[in-house]
DNA sequence: TATATTTGCGTGTGCGAACACGAAAATAAA
DNA sequence: TTTATTTTCGTGTTCGCACACGCAAATATA
């Protein structure tokens, strides 16, 4: 391997002369300038990156900034993980990586918690942009600061973010609509239900229905879908007679399409019931959604390797604070369709 | 982080010592030993392997064995194309990344092949050993200079493998037949097809077989396939004869199971032969297989993300040869349902 | 010409770990 | 007790690179 000394022994001059034409530093005339590139090109040198962040010992700080999961909705475990897991890769290089969670429920949980963030000077930052308006705030002061960020699993155009790492959801409700038809083939009528307690997101479940009815209209197949909306997913007692309700209402509804991570409420309640055979299809990988396509109350779930995107984020924000590498300016994970007989090798 | 001299400090020793304790070098009484090991536990010390390789300054050199993909079957592409990529990552701590590649239809260019590989001194092999009884010398001498190996995609028992890394063919074939199931409900007629070319890995055929008709077993469901063998793959037209043959001769053939890689040769040929509407189900990302994705000659592939067991295949042996990190005996690769919604993201 | 200032470049040190060398301490042999 | 031998450690150098420091040569100013 060529090495910094062996450029200059070459070029008949120092290393540390050597090093300034690597780094464009100045105090190197032009001549010899000129001399040490040719050589450092006609052997193709590369700096030892290796090398280079040990001497280099610089300590990056990059923070995150996710929603915290909780025992109801276990999403946000995945990426935190990930991150966690990318953090023992990079650490080598000199980068820590801070994680600050916040109440994905609560606006204001989102912007004290940046102010927490902020204090400890971040130079990197990777956000789940779960609110709007706040996120204008917060990336202004990031912006302002000088602060590169990418925003992980939530899309959100018109920001300087550096990428985004996360599914496209309109693409995922077509296979959605696919494996619905699938499961259920011409006879068909399916319940899309809608919870307001998703203010996460709430971008991407749209476009989970989206999508889900366009596959129909692409396939010109009739839509026959109808939606409920959902507001309190916590009392299970109440949420039992609505559905007992809706499903009483439209007797023909053989298929139930949730765009949230939250499918697993339903499917137990669902189960509670009706003895009906029915069509579920919902999004995520977590725990609970697990356990229910273990047990056949669920038919496919749609995923996005959330831990993935997580141990993602931080590798990107390495190489971009590193060597400067800026990124694609969108990453889309893949749309991994789970069941029975393959979720546990994901 | 912590550093050797932060340890050295701490429990009175010099850095000298501690290196000795991390090495289970001799030299170091018994007493000093036991404190300087606490104190590494204590703060879940570990060498920082950059620093290391860059001290160490050896070149370790990993081989790979596995077949040369060609024009008609680029299956093995994606493995290599996955060495190579984590060569990329592994060459920062001194590791070296040879490729060789042999007929897979030829036992004897494997034979030789390796022999070339071997006049290398590989530090470490990964090989898809598709021959068994060649696979038992080529063992033979790997063991007898104590060269570590590690087996890829194709799954044998017996051998001094450190780790094999791949599918689990018998649980891919249980979920083919969901899958098949799935898309022609109750009123299925599958034709099985075996092609004897795929000597590679016709243990793994057989379970994707065997897999596949458990599911219809598994869930109390009639077993109503029948099984072509088919020896010629490059006679488009004898092909097209057989198949139209065999069509014609079972009427009620609506499904179409390919548990080889090369399911896009006979969907091409199919949708010459018969304007029937079949359910294809075969296996693996090839370019070809995917193109009759997106034309929807093939209702779904099954991925074992061969890519990334090429990358895993390098990145093992790397840790294998650096850390002495024994790995896992089995690494099974998620069993990906590929179908033309979610191809374009994975 | 003498002195001040700028420009160009070499040297030395440190990053964290590995290992060779040799010194001090402990033990054995005299 | 003295000397020889072994055990137990500390020190110094190296890997490739980055950067601070400071010296010398070139140029500017008096």
């Amino acid at each position: 391997m060529v090495t910094i000394s062996d450029i200059a022994k070459e070029a008949n001059v120092s290393v540390g002369t050597v090093d300034r034409v690597l780094h464009n530093r100045e105090g190197v005339s032009k001549k010899t300038a000129k001399k040490v590139k040719a050589i450092i090109k006609k052997h193709n040198f590369k700096t030892n990156k290796i090398a280079s962040s040990l001497a280099l010992n610089k300590k990056l700080k990059i923070t995150t900034l996710i929603p915290q999961s909780n025992a109801d909705n276990t999403f946000w475990k995945a990426p935190l993980m990930g991150t966690q897991s990318a953090q023992e890769e990079v650490e080598k290089f000199g980068i820590t990586v801070n994680n600050f969670s916040f109440d994905q429920f609560d606006a204001s949980s989102y912007l004290n918690t940046f102010e927490t963030l902020m204090q400890s000077n971040p130079d990197g930052v990777v956000i789940a942009p779960i609110f709007i308006k706040e996120t204008h705030q917060i990336t202004k002061t990031l912006d302002d600061n000088n602060i590169p960020y990418v925003f992980i699993n939530v899309e959100l155009e018109g920001f300087n973010n550096i990428s985004f790492i996360g599914q496209d959801a309109f693409k995922a409700g077509l296979l959605a609509g696919k494996l619905m038809h699938l499961c259920l083939k011409d006879d068909y009528s399916i319940l899309i239900i809608h919870t307001r307690l998703n203010v996460d997101n709430h971008q991407a479940i749209s476009e989970r229905i989206h999508g889900f009815n366009d596959y129909f209209l692409n396939n010109r197949l009739p839509i026959k879908s109808s939606i409920a909306n959902i507001i309190d997913l916590n009392n299970t007692e109440q949420l039992k007679k609505d559905l007992k309700l809706i499903l009483e209402e439209n007797p023909s509804i053989n298929g139930v399409y949730v765009p949230s991570s939250r499918i697993s409420v339903f499917a137990n309640c669902l189960n509670n019931i009706t003895s009906k055979e029915l069509a579920l299809i919902g999004f995520d990988n977590t725990e609970q959604n697990i356990k229910c396509l273990n047990e056949d109350k669920v038919s496919f779930l749609i995923s996005q390797q959330p831990f993935i995107q997580g141990h993602k984020s931080i590798t990107l924000m390495t190489n971009y604070l590193i060597e400067k590498k800026t990124p694609e300016q969108k990453i889309y994970s893949p749309i991994e369709i789970l069941t029975k007989e393959n979720v546990n090798f994901s």
